[in-house]
RNA sequence: GGUCCCAUCGACUAGGGGUUAGGUCGUCACUCUUUCACAGUGAAAACACGGGUUCGAAUCCCGUUGGGACCGCCA
């Protein structure tokens, strides 16, 4: 068998939907599994909707997931270009073999024209694709209208009567009528190719093997094979992959929440969890495994096309919150300090001081969503004086935690500098000390320096305080 | 409306003729921690419905219902 190629062609509107990047995944874990290629082109045909600066910020993305490709822009490779717009001329040269073989032809309908006739079809119930009028015009007509130098476009010429029948590695055998099929525009008047068109002579250039993307795609793979058909070539092997769904099971969309992958980096959702917990949308490596925690390793080689899941899947944060937590909890603490620098400089935290922060988001990393949610947690590190009021001043001005304020700050001015086990050793001494134990002794104490009853271990506070502060926090109830 | 796709706990899923229908997230309870979180233990929670086939159906077939995608000179 010959080497599995396969791509990641998305047309670039400016992000990376969470759709695309799981489509994108799949290929590239196909890829890797298989030792393939793994190729990336951009399906930039639309004049209409350039975006600037998408691509970068595609690859970008891409990079920063894991997901480097083979072959594609700014890399290159053999088959080139890897910009749709480049070759414009190529798949007019295709579009017009079509026509000559009988396979496609020329329409001269304008915009509106198709508008009305789809508002018509629509009020009368029918389907509103193409009625296939310009199958009508005679060879002088069409002539007389190219000279005359009308705008048109090129259509598919489907053949009527017919079914197209291929088999989806995912969706298993499908059916459809070629009556049902659209006679495709293939050439825009701008002189640009439609999707079907320039996917389909780029994915044979290419010599693409497997075409992996998202069921939406299903109902105009018929119009592809017939293409493929027209021009004599193979036909790659199909893969469509369930829909990733709103709540409400409609397609993933910006209305529901975030959909670009950009914002999801950005609000602290650690590469390594993001991909793993895509990969798991739609996909599972089988029976007898429990786990669900993989590394980009393990997924390329469990990964196989035969294990993605037929039916569409919730997008559920709740589920990516969790296993975010757990590559937090887990992460290189230098690594994690990295990427937790830009929300405690959002903070006002002085930045310089890297050991301290670190020491900060070492005990705090466990109660971490995501990265975003720091600024929640880290208050009470960098308070320069401690507000309390209602029940939480009554506590501290109740004479019990006035004595233990007192016992307290003498015995951390005795010391040198504060360690965690030290400090939890002299608070075990106020308390056989004076006799005040429990909730009454460690309260106080934690309020006085945070000014919240939860949160860390008290000791590791104190620590990451100083001796300073927690004096002056301390004296400050006495 | 037409065509196509899909159907196991609230969500992601395992299983795929005989199972107490398993795991993960979430939820709840308990334990641990003198707090919160983490961790641990446990609980509640599902085969959409109706017909076949079969000794036996969640599993195979058909239908119904429900959901979704697509029907652009967007991709």
């Amino acid at each position: 068998m010959s080497e599995v190629r396969v791509r990641f062609a998305p047309s670039p509107t400016g992000y990376l939907h969470l759709g695309s990047l799981r489509t994108a995944l799949f290929n590239f874990l196909y890829a890797r599994h298989t030792g393939g290629k793994f190729i990336l082109r951009v399906e930039d045909t639309d004049q209409t909707r350039y975006v600037e600066g998408a691509v970068e910020n595609l690859i970008e993305t891409m990079n920063s997931l894991g997901l480097d490709y083979d072959e594609g822009p700014v890399k290159g490779g053999d088959c080139g270009p890897y910009y749709q717009s480049e070759s414009l001329d190529i798949y007019k040269k295709y579009a017009l073999e079509l026509v000559e073989k009988g396979y496609a032809y020329y329409a001269f309908e304008t915009s509106e024209e198709l508008e009305e006739m789809r508002k018509m079809a629509k009020l009368e119930g029918r389907m509103t694709s193409y009625d296939r009028r310009g199958r009508n015009l005679t060879e002088d007509e069409v002539k007389a209208n190219l000279d005359r130098e009308l705008p048109y476009v090129i259509r598919l010429k489907v053949p009527l009567n017919e079914e197209v029948k291929f088999d989806d590695i995912v969706k298993g055998t499908i059916k459809i009528e070629t009556n049902m099929v659209d006679d495709q525009v293939l050439l825009k008047s701008d002189g640009f190719p439609t999707y079907h068109l320039a996917n389909v002579v780029d994915d044979h250039l290419m010599g693409i093997t497997h075409i992996i993307r998202g069921e939406e795609w299903i109902t105009s793979v018929p119009k592809h094979i017939i293409l493929y058909k027209a021009f004599g070539w193979d036909v790659p092997e199909m893969v469509h992959c369930p829909l990733i769904l709103n709540p409400d099971k409609t397609k993933l969309s910006k209305r529901q929440g975030d959909v670009a992958v950009e914002d999801y980096l950005q609000k602290g959702y650690l590469p390594e969890a993001l991909v793993n917990f895509m990969a798991l949308l739609g996909w599972h490596p089988g029976e007898g495994e429990s786990d669900e925690l993989f590394s980009m390793d393990q997924l390329i080689e469990k990964f196989t096309l035969e294990r993605i899941q037929t039916s569409g899947a919730v997008f559920s944060v709740e589920k990516l919150d969790w296993m975010n937590n757990h590559y937090i909890k887990e992460y290189d603490l230098d690594k994690l300090t990295d990427m937790a620098m830009p929300f405690f400089k959002h903070e006002h935290v002085d930045t310089n001081d890297r050991d301290r922060i670190k020491e900060v988001l070492d005990t705090i990393r466990v109660y971490l969503n995501k990265l975003d949610e720091i600024p929640e947690h880290i208050g009470m590190f960098y308070n320069d004086e401690i507000k309390v009021g209602g029940h939480q001043e009554d506590i501290l001005k109740e004479d019990t935690s006035k004595t233990v304020f007192r016992e307290l700050a003498k015995k951390v001015e005795a010391m040198d500098k504060i360690e965690p086990d030290a400090f939890k050793e002299k608070m075990k001494e106020v308390q056989t000390e004076t006799g005040i134990k429990g909730k009454q002794l460690f309260k106080p104490i934690r309020i006085a320096l945070t000014g919240s009853e939860d949160g860390p271990e008290l000791p590791k506070i104190a620590q990451i305080l100083g001796k300073d502060k927690v004096l002056r926090f301390l004296k400050r109830w006495e």
